[in-house]
DNA sequence: GTGGTCTAGACCACT
DNA sequence: GTGGTCTAGACCACA
């Protein structure tokens, strides 16, 4: 169910937070469950238990799941999640550049919005 | 017309990157027209020369400038471009996952698709 | 194993990618293998660090290699690439100046073809 | 006649010689005939007096034209032409190079083989 | 420890 | 003057 790319320029506990945030939004992970411990998580996907450590820490942090020490991690009420500001300015400004390539690469401001509604639209699906 | 923001997550040198592509999709610097000296602008923007040289070279890779040593750096001819297939798919799939990252973040897909439109629509007054 | 030349006309970063890809062609570098850190690599080569990432980097860029930051460089799975038409396209392109520079010195086509072949018959049994 | 790509990462002056010789090499361009002056040629391609008067000399010092002072620049007799061994050198690594590329794109070694005597046989008509 | 970025300052080839 | 390369030395995030 991970997916993992070592040659991806992102960060690993970046990429262990989306795995982590795909199984939770989708419902995969379901609200209470508790998540694999850091050393099991870390040695299923060999990954250095610092680095899962660390995603865990973040996931946290925005609220997608709690810890209770000594027991274990769990999936916090999606209703609770809260992206703050900076990291939704962020990904807005990721979103406008990853549009804007179409843009350069030739595709007219028509065609480029149907790719895009196009690429949406499947997400609509196999988010559902 | 520079904006620099040096507490961002973002290197420096990717700001420029992106300021200049920005001055470049919306036509304030023409095809055809010469970008600053690296020197030149190094000193507009306070930074040093090796990381506007490293912006310039990677603005050259993505095919946005051409450079003649000795001469100097000028906008590229985007008609020239016509998307690579391979391109195309790599802008899709960058595309797809900034889509998801508002997914991520906690908003629901009409909510993300809103904003995702929202952004779309201010290309289209700012690029013709 | 290392030939650099500082006398030459090919600028240091550029000897040390023609070095890799040697070492890596010929197999003495294996898939997966983990190329010396940039610092290491650095020290044995009495070259600066950034000249060695800049190295690296390029080699990257063209597919040799795959960088995971913070634990290192290493030889990417040739197999996985299998020729774009344009890069096929660009190496051609390649081939064909390089054959004709014979032609430029003032060989003959004859004498330019025969040391073409023996050029590529060393690569047949190196290649192996 | 002439083919400056000004976006090219080959130097002015090496593409001006380049084409010159592709001139002299293919006879458009006979034994003891003028070639323009150094200020027609730069205003007919439009590029730096200097430029030319470079690719001038080094033509010169290969051997492929000679000067007479006042009168002008004449085309030698191509059996005069000798390239240094260094520069030879240079070319048939540039070649190596260029043919070890087909290899990398995942070419076995008889495919690259096919392609490269192919495009030397298109070199081989074009050439007489 | 590993790669990534940045600065300061220098030298070179080309135009 | 213009880009290209290189060195020395520093700091950061990540694993």
């Amino acid at each position: 169910m991970f997916q993992l790319d070592l040659k991806s320029r992102k960060s690993i506990y970046e990429q262990v937070i989306d795995n982590l945030k795909e199984l939770i939004m989708t419902g995969r992970l379901a609200q209470g469950e508790k998540l694999p411990s850091v050393r099991e998580l870390s040695k299923t996907i060999t990954v250095n238990p610092n680095t899962v450590q660390k995603a865990y820490r973040e996931l946290e942090r925005q609220g997608y799941v709690y810890t209770t020490s000594g027991v274990g991690t769990f999936v916090a009420d999606r209703n609770e999640i809260r992206a703050d500001a900076r990291e939704l300015e962020e990904a807005k400004a990721a979103f406008d550049e990853a549009f804007r390539e179409f843009l350069f690469l030739g595709l007219s401001y028509e065609e480029s919005k149907a790719i895009a509604l196009e690429i949406m639209e499947e997400r609509r699906t196999s988010n559902d």
